[in-house]
DNA sequence: TCATTAAATTGTT
DNA sequence: AACAATTTAATGA
């Protein structure tokens, strides 16, 4: 398992950042570990903390009240979010919840603006961000309009080990085929037929909770 | 360590 | 949506 030390090591913005500076960010940061369905947020909580992934994977979902529901990303170790809303001082838009085990880094709001104010690493960190997550979010209403099936999946997986957003060195994902529908905006069964595809056009290995990207150029082209 | 069982996930219709 | 098959995790001998 990571540990929070791991993780900063992995994250860019701490690269530059004074050793005693590095020292406070560690002091203020709490670690929490949420079993697998656990709420870590949810949506309508005050964002108090800007929010990590050590380890596991979480996903970021809405349910209306009708009972209908979005899944807009999943976010696996590596990954940071919840800036918009610290930023904004507002309530969460949406649910945090834990896909597996997984072990939580809790930035408070105080340390989150002192570095705002003190870092220009951070600062080019969360812009960096910023901007390729709204690249993933416009690709994902294109391809939720023009793609077919397969290739939405292919880059829905390919999404989850952008080295920007989740500087990962692990090729593979613990995720359920019902879990990477609710992301690709497809049902289980199709999940596991494009996951057929995707495994013999070589560029998946496919495993029980498991999937192994062996091409991450080839899954992100898929279709096009 | 092995066997049994329940739960989760997958493959198919 | 339903069903069967497979894999994993947990339990206790």
């Amino acid at each position: 398992m990571r540990v929070l030390e791991d993780m900063l090591a992995l994250s860019r913005w701490t690269h530059e950042l004074p050793p005693d500076h590095l020292d406070r960010v560690r002091a203020d940061i709490v670690v929490r570990e949420f079993a697998s369905g656990a709420y870590v947020c949810r949506k309508g909580d005050l964002a108090s903390a800007w929010i990590g992934v050590i380890d596991g994977l979480i996903k970021l979902h809405s349910l209306s009240r009708s009972g209908k529901s979005v899944t807009f990303a999943g976010i696996p170790a590596g990954g940071w979010f919840g800036e918009g809303s610290v930023l904004k001082g507002e309530p969460l838009k949406y649910d945090v919840i834990a896909l597996r085990a997984s072990r939580i880094a809790l930035m408070p709001e105080s340390t989150f603006r002192w570095l705002l104010d003190t870092s220009i690493a951070f600062n080019q960190f969360l812009l960096k961000q910023l901007n390729e997550r709204l690249g993933q979010f416009i690709g994902m209403v294109e391809h939720d309009r023009l793609l077919e099936p397969d290739a939405r999946v292919a880059r829905a997986l390919a999404a989850l080990f952008n080295r920007h957003l989740y500087p990962v060195t692990e090729a593979h994902i613990q995720i359920s085929q019902e879990e990477l529908g609710y992301l690709a905006g497809a049902s289980r069964q199709r999940v596991n037929r494009a996951l057929q595809v995707l495994g013999s056009a070589g560029l998946v290995k496919v495993d029980y909770g498991l999937i192994t990207v062996l091409d991450l150029n080839g899954l992100q082209s898929y279709g096009t």
